[in-house]
Parts: structure tokens; sequence; C-alpha cells
RNA sequence: GGGUAGGUUGAGCAGGUGGUGAGCUCCGCUGACUGUAGAUCAGCCGUCUUCGACUGUGGGGGUUCGAUUCCCUCCCUGCCCA
């Protein structure tokens, strides 16, 4: 909340001169009833409250948005992508052209992954060692290779305000024990060489840390990295294949040998509004994710009752809005009848504006965890909409912890 | 009226010139998706008692051990001629 005074042990990252501060506006209770906090993130293009959602703009475009619509659903920062960028249009390209604020047309903050996700994603197409990664691009079959000397550099010519460090995330039910250690390791020599290298003075820069589901490697990698001087700390190798369990643990982990950090902590990839709640609950400030805007892209629109299919036969004669009372675009405008229509018929109008929905659903959602961290009431929400879940989903119970939903807005 | 080409599961097709037609693409139905190789992908899509079985190639009849195929007849559609 920017208009509440700052409580008495409020934090500041507090590293003078830096381009990106954050201040803790609303610490964490003592009382330990939840690990939340409230702050305020300032940027050279503006400030961001957090906790907050990042819509994913891989491709210097939240896809089917313009940056109009994002400024509508109440986008405040959003984040792009090194790797794609550099393939194309290329990043010395983007510099060319006035950065990339200027070559999308967006003047609020941007942050950059460093491609480190695509050593994951890519998968068979990449080969990595100490030195860097190998890429066989996705667009061409072209060889590229990313160190994080050179990560470093293409974002400093793209000129997000936060840029982030190369690292190697592991999924972690895909790897041994002795492979999330290998990959840990490397991530933090790696953290080290990009602090080294990275100069650009108005710009942040954000260190990862991993370590799977290895409790131990978990806080070795938090330690090694929060004695790093990053602006910010990011939670890598989560929002995957673990179970929300499984990621609580790792988080408590992280937050608890960060408890009296005063930078920012960012959950890489987390999206759906139920599990970053509980993020939230246990400290995490900042998400990014594509799941809203790609579900919704294929008919999915998240409501506070759950999740509807547009493409299901039976909203093609339903009049009303896809959610009562919503301000977004779609909801104000249309009724579920009209954009279960423009789904079939294969209309682009219909991604525009589920994802319209979506993300606004996201934004609003974070919000009013915000709302509910300044009221001092967290902890009721959380097992407020944890109880509803579980009423509403009997069956799935035992699984419930991987079924996200969007219950809870 | 004559000629000709056809009639295959909602649509469009493939195949099949005497030896077990449920194969494809749409459409349709359902699900998945978490630092975007994703406006994508997966399953289903004749009936049933669904790990299997049955029915089905315009209708009827014939020949045959066996017919989608050969014969007869009727119906329907496109095109050409009158």
């Amino acid at each position: 909340m920017t208009t509440m005074p700052a409580p008495a042990g409020a934090a500041d990252s507090g590293m003078p001169g830096r381009p990106v501060r954050f201040e803790v506006l609303r610490p964490a209770p003592s009382d330990g009833s939840t690990r939340a906090r409230s702050g305020r993130l300032d940027t050279p293009h503006g400030s961001v409250d957090t906790p907050t959602f990042m819509p994913v703009g891989t491709n210097a475009t939240v896809k089917s948005l313009d940056p109009d619509d994002l400024e509508e659903i109440g986008a405040r920062i959003i984040l792009a992508n090194t790797y794609h960028l550099y393939l194309r249009p290329g990043h010395e390209r983007i510099a060319r052209l006035g950065g990339l604020h200027r070559f999308m047309g967006w003047d609020r903050p941007i942050l950059t992954d460093s491609g480190g996700f695509q050593v994951v994603s890519l998968g068979d197409l990449r080969v990595i060692d100490d030195e860097g990664v190998t890429f066989r691009s996705h667009l061409d079959g072209s060889t590229h290779r990313f160190t994080p000397e050179h990560s470093i550099g293409v974002q400093e010519a793209l000129g997000p305000d936060i840029a982030v460090a190369l690292d190697q995330p592991v999924p972690p039910h895909a790897s041994t024990r002795a492979q999330v250690q290998e990959a840990t390791e490397r991530t933090q020599r790696w953290a080290e060489r990009s602090l080294r290298t990275h100069t650009r003075a108005d710009q942040a820069l954000f260190g990862i840390i991993q370590g799977g589901l290895e409790a131990d490697l978990r806080a070795a990698s938090t330690r090694f990295t929060a004695a790093l001087p990053f602006d910010g700390l990011c939670i890598g190798g989560l929002a995957g294949d673990e179970t929300a369990a499984q990621r609580g643990e790792a988080l408590d982990v992280v937050v608890a040998l960060l408890a009296d950090d005063p930078r920012p902590r960012y959950l890489m990839g987390l999206g759906s509004p139920l599990d970053m709640l509980d993020a939230v609950h246990r400290g995490v400030d900042l998400f990014d994710s594509v799941l809203p805007a790609r579900v919704a892209r294929n008919g999915t629109l998240w409501v506070p009752e759950g999740r509807l299919n547009l493409r299901n036969a039976r909203f093609l004669d339903d009049p009303g809005p896809v959610q009562e009372g919503c301000r977004c675009r779609l909801c104000r405008h249309h009724s579920r009848a009209y954009l279960a229509h423009l789904f079939r018929a294969d209309e682009l109008l219909a991604y525009r504006l589920a994802t319209c929905h979506n993300l606004t659903y996201c934004l609003d959602f974070m919000a009013r965890v915000r709302q509910a961290i300044a009221a001092g009431t967290l902890p009721d929400l959380v097992s407020e909409t944890s109880a509803r879940r579980v009423q509403k989903h009997p069956s799935d119970a035992p699984s419930s912890d991987r079924q996200a939903g969007a219950e809870g807005g």
C-alpha cells in the first residue's frame, strides 16, 4: 500500500545508488502467523506494489495483448525473455531501436529472464557444461552459445529494469540428487560470473536460488546466493512437477534463511492464484507465469468458483458474463455465448478477451492479497480458500495439492 | 425421355475389380497446460454388456461356401443431350 506510512521495522534493500530499490512496507508479523509481507519495488520505469504477478511477454509481447490492454488489466511489470529476443529480432537490433521499452511500447518496468529456463524447456536441443550452454535454435536449428557473461551482455543491450543471472534449473522428478547438486553448484558459479560482468548502472541484477527439492542443497544455494550483492533473489526450479507440499517445504527452507534479508523474493514460474496465495503466505513477493495467458488462449477462464472451459457446448446459449462484476473488457461488454462463439470460429478476438480476463483475475487477486496483508487477515484468506477448495472438490482431496484451480478470488 | 458419373459412419474423402471395410481430414465432445519451440497438445467421435463383441459400402432381389465387388430392378444426386 503506497499510501501507508512505513511501519516501524520497515526494511529497505537500501543499497545506495542501486537502480531498483525494494521497500518492505508491511513486514511479516512477529507472531509467526504468516511470512507474508507487502512492499514496493521502485525501478527506473516506475514502482510496483508487492506481492504481485508479472505477465509473461516472451517475444516482447504478452501474446494477443498490446500495451494499452496491459495498462487496462493493471499490469505494472512484465517479463520478457533474453533467449528469444536474442534469437529474434536480436538484442543488438533492439538496442539500436532504443531498447526494449521503446521497442515494444511499454513504459513500465520489465524483467528479463536470463534464458536459463530454456536449458530445461528446449531439452534435447542443448548441451551444457561449466562454461555455458550450447543451444540449437528452435527457430532454424542454428547453434548458439550462452554463457553467463553472454546472457548479461544481451540483457544489458535489451535494457530491462531487472536482469537475471543465467542459471541451470533442474526438473526435480527427472533428476538425481547428484544432478541437482551439479546444476545448483554450477548456478552458483555462474552467479558470481554474472555479477562480475554486469555493469549497467540503471539496471538491477537478480540471482537465482536452485537446489531442487533437496532441503540441504536448497539451503546451501540460498546461503550462497544471498551472500552475493544481487538486487533481488529468485527462487528457481519450482512450479514444475513437484506437489504443493514439496514446493511449500522448499519455500520454507529458502525464506527461513532470508528472514532478515531486505531484498525481494521472486518465485519463478508460478501463476495459479491459489498457488501464489500459498507462496505469499510463505513469504514470496514476486511471481510470473505463462499459465493464465496460455490457458486463456486454450479456452479456460478463471472465475471465483473455479474454471470455465468456454469451448464447452453449454456456454453457447449463456447470455451472462464470464464473471459477474469483473471489471475486464470481456466481462463488461460480452456474454459467455459470444466468447464461446469466438473460440469455435477461431476468431482472434477470443484470445485477446480471454487473456484480458485471466490476467485481470490474477492481478485483482494479488491486489486482494495485498489488502489482506495490510489488514492483517491473510491467514484467514489462506484458510478460507483452502477450506473451500477441499469442500468443492472432495473427490480430488488427495491430489488437490496438484490441482491448482482458480478459486479464491 | 436418352446418355454418363456417382451414392462408404454428421460433412468431405480414401479404400475395396468374389475372401474379415470402423482408415483419414473437418465438425463435434472432453481433458491437460505454471521463469512460452504451446491461438497448442491429448483422448473420444456407428451400437453395445467397451482389454471385447456386434452392425455398417442407397433400397430390394438374385448368383455364390462367401457379395462392397458379379447380375436384375428400383430410388436418389451431379453433368451432358433432347
